[in-house]
DNA sequence: AGCACGCCGACT
DNA sequence: GTCGGCGTGCTC
């Protein structure tokens, strides 16, 4: 791979284009030759086909298999200095690893605007000054321009100028700030962004908290390993303080002018975490989440590749984040499925903080009360350093579960008498309860009692769900939504009832129950509004006795100090599901929840429904808590040879029609398996197998399991069949993906 | 993926 | 007679 030694001016660049093509295409260079030479990294604008496209150079060669002459010249440059290096390496590696074709894992890694060709510069930006003409009282031209009147008002109140953004962020806007300035009441300067990242001050703005034992002996054993690669697994129990170790670690390595980069799941950036970081130090925090223009995430991307920002915290995009001097990878909740991309580039930010981490010879830490069994090996093998923190910072031990039996009991909205009986107990006292139901909506379906009918969607094998607010039919899978039927479809009965609960009924049944409790719905539904969960959370923190009932979004990271009383409303999704990782994640789940309660001044409790309350996994968690049921379910799952001691991919194909994709199966597997056998590679070719829900958004999918030993053998075979589908012509009509390491099967 | 070319149906 | 449906094929 020639890739650092490139001549003055080499006669082909090796160029990665945005397609789904899995190989480079070769260019000659341009006349113009870049100031520094022709390098890796740097961006191009190159003809493809009939249009003009943004590439990058990813090798320098003097040959092509193409003969020289039949290759079209580059049309220009468009960097002065190559993309950061670590960038580039990290996403040739994830395309390597993740089979995906490099040209769009480039772009897709990259922030739009440089996707679009823009200039990655020295980032400025505009300064708005009253001048002074504006400072004199009321002018007779803004009568009129009431808007205007109130931006000079608010500009005035600052002496310094305002950056645009903030301006913006005030609902004011472009046209305002123009006609002020087209009126001589205001002035805009440019100014360069601060250059130089010592300049920000890397000292804590608030004082550190004290640590306890456990705490201070797991910082310490970081302390020791700033230099050099050192996984480690933060093994510790909600509310035991890992934050705070993470701060603490943030500190030395920016205390040493090295950069930090945060991941956390897409619902663990909070306004509140983000908060906690920017008030412990002076050093700028830059957060990557989505509600950021592109001009912010270029600003972002910048300021990390530059080293100008020494903290970054992001969810899991950011593991692409350049950085000019890396310091520490720190992973938050490392078992949380949000870090696993599960489209187009299925890449798991953990795996790659891992890889990069190794690339970079820098101490990655890895967090979780709930550690995944994957991370859980690793530390029992002793490739990851495992630092436990058992001991939470309110003297109150972890709450146990309580084991509730639904069986041959009466409930409503989801919840038997006693449950409800402890409930009102839990309120009268003055405290709050959470009650969590993985479901949103009314009910999971509507049932016809007369014939058995049930609502289901007309484009996947699935149920509707039934809403309330607005009524309607709705399918979690695809987008379709239908109107209430009146009456039964099949019989004409008008005894249509719904069918189980979700958060809705919930709401409705516990609201009946407590009429002078507030009760809060949390769900996807609740919070589409923006800051719609910050308010109601905001609410919930000032104290007064209310009901929580909530989707997995309350379980997570949100710190609920009044909450003494956890109900789980039904434990058993993940008990018999055919995926073999649900049990895990279920698990894990449940313990993340439970951890919401008594975090303050008072012990939880935690009632757990069931109707499997001898089922001894559940037993397991129940009684000995996470670290047990993960230690049973590794010994499961060495005894089926299931990862973590095995590895897995998955060919998932799809297509309009069942007969299209199942030729298309039988044939990938056919080629697979002879390939396999002439290659004599223990991998075992599991399938095709209709995928667990086998039609969706009126789509056919199907899937092949491949599972091997050794990850080399595993990635010899993906690689061969994917470039098999790349070449077979009736893989055209069906869209495949080969997903590597997948999280789960459906 | 885009974007063309290309060959068959309902519209001014 | 054209606009346009998506099948097939290519992009250095």
């Amino acid at each position: 791979m020639p890739d650092s030694p490139c001549r003055p001016v080499p006669r082909v660049l090796g160029i990665a284009v945005p397609t789904p093509l899995r190989r480079l295409f070769d260019y000659r260079p341009c006349k113009e030759v870049p100031a520094g030479g022709w390098q890796p990294g740097l961006r191009v604008q190159v003809p493809l086909g009939r249009r003009e496209v943004v590439g990058v150079v990813v090798e320098c060669r003097d040959a092509s298999e193409l003969s020289l002459s039949r290759l079209r010249p580059v049309t220009s440059c468009l960097d002065e200095a190559p993309l950061p290096a670590d960038w580039l390496w990290l996403c040739r590696f994830a395309a390597r690893y993740y089979q995906h074709a490099l040209g769009d894992t480039l772009h897709q890694a990259m922030p739009s605007l440089l996707r679009q060709g823009r200039a990655l510069e020295a980032r400025t930006r505009e300064r708005w000054c009253v001048t002074a003409a504006g400072r004199e009282d009321a002018p007779p031209s803004l009568t009129r321009a009431p808007r205007q009147a109130e931006l000079l008002a608010m500009l005035r109140q600052h002496p310094q100028g305002m950056v645009s953004q903030a301006i913006l962020a005030q609902s004011f806007t472009r046209d305002q700030l123009r006609a002020l300035a087209d009126k001589g009441l205001v002035v805009c300067h440019e100014e360069a962004l601060a250059a130089s990242p010592a300049a920000a001050g890397c000292g804590l703005a608030e004082p550190a908290l004290p640590l306890n034992r456990e705490q201070a002996v797991a910082l310490a054993a970081l302390h020791e390993r700033l230099d050099g690669f050192h996984p480690c697994l933060l093994h510790g129990v909600t509310g035991s303080g890992k934050t705070e170790v993470y701060l603490q670690l943030i500190e030395a390595v920016i205390g040493r002018h090295r950069q930090a980069l945060v991941l956390v799941p897409e619902i663990g950036l909070t306004p509140q975490t983000l908060a906690r970081f920017r008030r412990r130090f002076r050093a700028p925090v830059v957060a990557l989440h989505s509600g950021l223009s592109d001009h912010q995430r270029l600003d972002a991307w910048e300021a990390a590749a530059s080293g100008r920002a020494p903290i970054i915290i992001g969810t899991r995009s950011a593991i692409f984040t350049p950085l000019a001097r890396p310091g520490v990878i720190i992973v938050d909740e490392e078992h949380d499925g949000s870090y696993k991309q599960q489209d187009g580039l299925r890449y798991h930010a953990r795996d790659l903080a891992v890889a990069r981490a190794h690339h970079h010879r820098i101490p990655l830490l890895l967090g979780s009360a709930t550690p995944s069994l994957e991370s859980l090996q690793r530390a029992l093998d002793g490739d990851y350093r495992h630092l436990r923190l058992t001991r939470r910072a309110s003297r109150h031990a972890p709450a146990r579960l309580e084991l509730v039996d639904l069986r041959g009991r009466p409930r409503q909205g989801g919840l038997v008498a006693p449950v409800v009986e402890t409930l009102r107990e839990t309120l009268a006292a003055g405290h709050q309860v959470l009650v969590f139901i993985n479901r949103r909506g009314f009910a999971p379906t509507l049932a016809c009692h007369a014939c058995g009918w049930l609502a289901e969607c007309d484009h996947c094998d699935a149920r509707m769900t039934l809403h309330r607010q607005p009524p309607l039919l709705a399918c979690h899978h695809c987008d379709r939504r239908r109107a209430l039927p009146d009456a039964c479809p099949e019989c004409g009965s008008v005894d249509l009832r719904p069918l189980g609960s979700g958060t809705e009924r919930t709401e409705e049944t516990l609201a009946a129950l407590f009429p002078d409790i507030p009760v809060h719905r949390i769900d996807r539904d609740s919070t589409r509004r923006r800051d719609a969960l910050e308010q109601m959370l905001a609410e919930v923190r000032r104290g007064e006795p209310c009901l929580l009932v909530g989707t997995q979004m309350l379980a997570k990271g949100h710190h609920l100090p009044h909450v003494t009383l956890v109900v789980v409303v039904n434990a058993d999704a993940g008990l018999y599901a055919s995926d073999f990782r649900a049990l895990e994640h279920s698990a894990q789940l449940i313990e993340q929840v439970a951890g919401r309660a008594g975090r303050a001044a008072h012990p939880g409790r935690v009632l757990v429904q069931t109707l499997h309350s001898d089922d001894p996994h559940l037993r397991l968690l129940a009684e000995q808590g996470y670290d047990a049921l993960a230690g049973q379910l590794l010994e499961e799952r060495r005894a089926a040879h299931l990862p973590p001691f095995r590895f897995l991919a998955l060919l998932r194909l799809e297509a309009p029609r069942e007969a299209t994709v199942v030729a298309l199966g039988d044939l990938a597997a056919e080629a697979l398996r002879q390939r396999i056998g002439e290659r004599s590679l223990a991998v075992d070719c599991l399938g095709p197998v209709p995928a667990p829900m086998e039609r969706r958004q009126n789509r056919y999918h199907l899937q092949l399991m491949l599972a091997a030993d050794r990850r080399s053998q595993l990635h010899e075979a993906g690689a061969w069949l994917v470039a098999w589908l790349e070449g077979h012509p009736e893989a055209r009509r069906v869209r495949w993906s080969l997903d590597i390491d997948p999280q789960t099967l459906a």
